[in-house]
DNA sequence: AATGTCCCCAACCGCCGCAGC
DNA sequence: GGCTGCGGCGGTTGGGGACAT
């Protein structure tokens, strides 16, 4: 079993070890992205000043760093909807993540073999709720001509409602598409727009499981709360970062008609 | 006080899917 | 269709705090 590490005078390394990341690299990815947007993680180390490889940056911000994130104690309304829902999506700890804002995969999954696993087995609650999520996805099901499964229409990656304009699956509500100006992301898949389309997934899911009323759906997406980075992508002083090149942020961007990048700023306006 | 053990959780690793070329 | 690069995901590892001996 591991002992305590010490140092070679005998002192407690106080918590860092050469892998953990220090307050000063958290620093340094914060500000970054606060001022750059998230545009490449593989490249975002090199341009921020950090020896991190480009997914272990990701990993903190989406684990740790991101403004969002919510820290401390599960309540008992967590818990009982992680257990419910890995009843129903088992080791699916994205998809259960997303069933609880704030909280990332990697905490879900650290907190349930910590703390729910054995829970779980004899948690007899939740096949009530199992049977209800399938009778309803049944139901909706029988609404569809196509023939796909309850599991599928659960956890489908597309929206499913129709006259969505929006970019890559996300729908164009003002609100969003607003959002979107504003986060300096990439693509589909870069964390913030990600974090957009995840909260419409979830709440596309509960939509499913919940109304089968088409206008009513759409009303509810418009309705959705989402997460706004307008905070962290304020300009603020140069640290010395290596900014993304223009000419690279117009390829990336160029999908973006109301977005341009203002080269004096270095940031992008409407 | 020193040593041993348990266990939480941050971080890493490898695989996969997707998009662009 | 194959290749490449990238991000996302889930399984695993190991650092280190808390507690026991």
């Amino acid at each position: 079993m591991m002992m305590m590490k010490k140092t070679s005078d005998g002192e407690k390394m106080h918590g860092r070890s050469r892998t953990s990341w220090s307050p000063e690299e958290d620093q340094k990815l914060k500000a970054y992205i606060k001022r750059y947007g998230i545009w490449n993680w593989n490249q975002m180390p090199e341009a921020s000043g950090l020896t991190r490889s480009g997914k272990s940056c990701r990993l903190r911000w989406m684990n740790y760093l991101r403004p969002d994130i919510k820290r401390g104690n599960f309540s008992h309304e967590d818990q009982e909807t992680i257990l419910k829902w890995h009843e129903l999506l088992g080791n699916r700890w994205s998809a259960i993540a997303a069933k609880l804002p704030g909280r990332s995969d990697n905490e879900i999954k650290n907190y349930w073999h910590a703390h729910l696993k054995k829970r779980g087995k004899k948690n007899s609650s939740s096949t009530t709720f199992i049977s209800e999520m399938v009778k309803t996805s049944e139901e909706v099901e029988a609404n569809k001509n196509d023939s796909s499964g309850s599991q599928d229409l659960l956890l489908s990656d597309s929206p499913k409602v129709p006259n969505m304009d929006g970019i890559k699956g996300i729908p164009t509500s003002p609100q969003i598409y607003m959002s979107t100006n504003v986060i300096s992301s990439s693509s589909s898949t870069d964390p913030p727009v990600e974090d957009v389309r995840n909260q419409y997934m979830i709440d596309q899911d509960e939509i499913n499981c919940s109304s089968s009323n088409p206008s009513e759906i759409i009303q509810s997406i418009w309705e959705l709360p989402y997460f706004s980075f307008q905070e962290i992508f304020m300009p603020e002083t140069d640290p010395g970062f290596m900014a993304p090149t223009p000419a690279r942020w117009h390829q990336e961007y160029s999908m973006y008609p109301d977005v341009c990048y203002d080269a004096g700023h270095e940031f992008w306006v409407n």
